[in-house]
DNA sequence: CTAATGACAGATTTCAATATCTGTCATTCA
DNA sequence: TGAATGACAGATATTGAAATCTGTCATTAG
C-alpha cells in the first residue's frame, strides 16, 4: 500500500518509528519497516546503508524534538542565567522522564544506542553541552557566575545531573526521592557556579 | 577434597569468590561452588537459603573491603574537611577503578547486583552517603562548609559524581578525559560547598 | 537512466528438545 | 544429634536445527 507516493528517507524514518514504537527495538527488522511501506527490503537500503544507520537516525529525529525546546531556553539572552539554567536542567528532566514514560519503546532504542556509544547520541549529548556553555558564558559575562572555563564547568554540570537524564538511571525517576534530589543538586551545582 | 576442615559461611564464601573470579557471574553455580569445595551443593544451602543470597554475602564482603578503606579518612576529624572530602571522593574513585580493571568477575557481579537494587549495594551506598556525611557536616562545624542539612549535601554529592563510582559507567573510567572530568566535578562540587 | 525488486550467501534469531541447576527433604553418617 | 548427602520436582540454561534477517547485486520496470 501507499506504493503511489514515492519513498523518501522521511517517509522511511516516520514507518520506523512507527514500527520501533509497536514492536520495541529487539524486534523491528528492517523487512518489518519495508512490510508496513509496502516495499522490498531492498528499497530501504537505497536510502540507509545498514540497519544500524536506520536506527541511529530515527533516534537523531527523536532526541534533536529534546534540543529544540531546550535551545529556546539556553538561547533567550534576555533572562537572568541563574533561572535559565534551573528551567533548562529541570526542562531537560522532564522531556527525558517524559519521553521513557510516553514512548517506553522509543525510549529503550535510544538507551541501547546510548550504551553502544553511537555517533547520534553523541552528537545530541555534545549539543547539550554546547547549550549549557551558552548558558554559564552568558552568566560569567553578567558576572553572576564564576567559570575558568564555561565549557569545563557546563561539561562538569552535565556529567553531574546525569542521574536526571542518562537512561541508564530511567528506572528512579518515577521514586518518590527523584524530585528532591534533582532540587538538591541543582542548588549545590548553582551554588557551586555562582560568583 | 578439604573435606576434613569444617564447612564454615567463611569457606564457601571463599570458594565463591574463587569460582566467581574464575567463570564470572554468569557460570557460577551453587554445584560450582559445592564442587570446589568437595561438599555436596545441599551442604551450601545449610548456610545460604539461596542462591542471590550467597552472591549478595560475597559482593557484601568485597564491597565492604571499599568503605572501611575510606572509613579512615572519613573519621579523620584532625584533617581539613575539604582536603579530606577531596581524598575520599579521589579515593573512592581510585578504588572502583581498581577494581573493575583487576578483579573483572567480580566486579560484573556487583555490577548486576547493583542492576537489580540488591539491599547489599543499598547498604553500601548509604554507609558510603554517611561517611560523607560527616565530613560534610565536620565542615559545617568548622565554618568551612555551608549546608543547610549535610545529609542532603552528602547525598547529593554522591549522587553527583556517580560517573566516577556507579558501575554502569565502568567502561568511561579509562577514558582519557576521566581525570579531567572528575576534577572539574570535585571543583564545582566544593565551590558549592563552601562557606 | 533511476527506482525498485527479489534471489541469494552468510549472520543472527527462534524454538523445542535436552541437560543442568535450584531448592527441598527424607535418609545416612559420624 | 547435628552435619552432610543425594534423589527429586520444577525452573533455567544450553544446544543445534530450522527460520528469519541483513546486506548485496544482477535484473526488471517505468
Amino acid at each position: 500500500m501507499a506504493a503511489t507516493e514515492t519513498l523518501t528517507a522521511e517517509r522511511i524514518l516516520e514507518a520506523t518509528e512507527e514500527v520501533l514504537r509497536r514492536h520495541g527495538p529487539a524486534k523491528a527488522t528492517v523487512v518489518d519497516v519495508a512490510r508496513a511501506l509496502g516495499v522490498s527490503h531492498g528499497s530501504v537500503y537505497r536510502h540507509f546503508r545498514t540497519k544500524a544507520a536506520l536506527r541511529e537516525a530515527v533516534t537523531k529525529r527523536w532526541l534533536d524534538r529534546t534540543s529544540e525546546a531546550l535551545d529556546g531556553i539556553a538561547g533567550d539572552g534576555s533572562r537572568d542565567p541563574e533561572a535559565r539554567l534551573r528551567d533548562w536542567l529541570a526542562g531537560l528532566f522532564t522531556a527525558k522522564r517524559r519521553k521513557a514514560g510516553d514512548d517506553p519503546e522509543l525510549f529503550a532504542t535510544y538507551s541501547v544506542l546510548a550504551g553502544e556509544q553511537v555517533g547520534a547520541v553523541a552528537e545530541h549529548i555534545d549539543e547539550l553541552t554546547e547549550q549549557l556553555t551558552r548558558i554559564v558564558a552568558d552568566g560569567v559575562a553578567a558576572g553572576v557566575f564564576h567559570s575558568d572555563d564555561p565549557a569545563v564547568s557546563a561539561r562538569a554540570v552535565f556529567q553531574a545531573t546525569g542521574r536526571f537524564h542518562d537512561p541508564a538511571y530511567a528506572g528512579e525517576w518515577d521514586r518518590p526521592e527523584a524530585d528532591a534530589d534533582f532540587a538538591a543538586a541543582v542548588d549545590l551545582l548553582l551554588r557551586g557556579l555562582r560568583a
